[in-house]
DNA sequence: CCGTTGGTTCATAATTTACAGAACTAAATT
DNA sequence: AATTTAGTTCTGTAAATTATGAACCAACGG
């Protein structure tokens, strides 16, 4: 496949961001490929040759991206091929994934105030205050995407 | 440092959050027992002891956090130890810190439309209305913030 | 029923990381 | 001046991660 340099580039960058996120270099560089390149639909024999890895790696990080539900395929009949595809649902679930991080952070840093006992209060203090606007963050949120939904539909008009 | 079988816990699970989160795993227990002791400031050697980690991994560690904002130390006249705590400005930075990040995931989507040129625009669409929904989400989120501590004001009263 | 296609699985090799231990240093103490 | 304290820096290595290539397999095509 034909990839412009800054294709390529920003295939690599996207990889790091993904890297730093917790994926493996070949799983990230797939996304960045799924994402950046002009099909929007790739075989297993394109994604291997395009970013030069092996079949084996291509395997595995086609069949964790299933797994995790970052991807999906169609097939065409009288093709044996499977042709795959960033999910389109993944947007959400990235975002999700981000506030779910911080509902967890938010967990153990209630546990926190639980464990320890502090001397001065001052420091409970302060992380009671992050805990209670993470608290806040969160019941927000939805009013948030709804007020986003509208105002989307409002241009469109 | 005597700890209770709960701190040790959660220093571990602490870690393995901070650990998901890109710090190297000593790193990530020193902010986990940073958090959840008794005392609010610990000296180099009640660290490197209480967690069992060497002299190189400790100042490794300290060094790193103390360069990324995320801990400070006072010192005591006629007393040559640091006392290391918690930066209690790291509750917003971390905040701050994820947002960041969607906002460089935000960037790089963006970029993701310049250069790549898809046949079916279903998946710019797509694409496009996650980056809108970041951007609204950057724009909203200093009122949110205000909101919050609006609200929190009134409950002092 | 034999070869090809589209993969998967396994053993292994190559990197990377993360830490320990020892040697070192600069300031303070005796 | 010698020793102790409070760390830092350097080197070696164990362990973990990641990818490769070869062998394998199942389905289809001729």
């Amino acid at each position: 496949m034909i990839l412009s340099d800054k294709q390529r580039e920003l295939i690599e960058e996207i990889g790091i961001y993904h890297e730093n996120n917790g994926f493996q270099p070949a799983v990230a560089r797939v996304m960045g490929l799924l994402l950046v390149s002009d099909k929007a639909e790739l075989t297993f024999e394109e994604i291997s040759e395009t970013l030069n890895i092996s079949k084996s790696a291509t395997s595995n990080a086609l069949n964790m991206l299933l797994n995790t539900g970052h991807i999906e395929y169609t097939t065409f009949s009288g093709d044996r091929k499977r042709y795959f595809r960033i999910k389109s649902s993944n947007w959400r679930d990235l975002f999700n994934k981000k506030m779910e991080d911080l509902g967890e952070l938010n967990n153990l840093l209630k546990r926190v105030l639980e464990v320890r006992k502090r001397e001065n209060p001052v420091y409970d203090q302060k992380l009671q205050s992050f805990i209670s606007f993470l608290d806040y963050l969160k019941k927000q949120l939805p009013n948030l995407i709804e007020q986003w939904e509208k105002e989307q539909t409002k241009e469109k008009v």
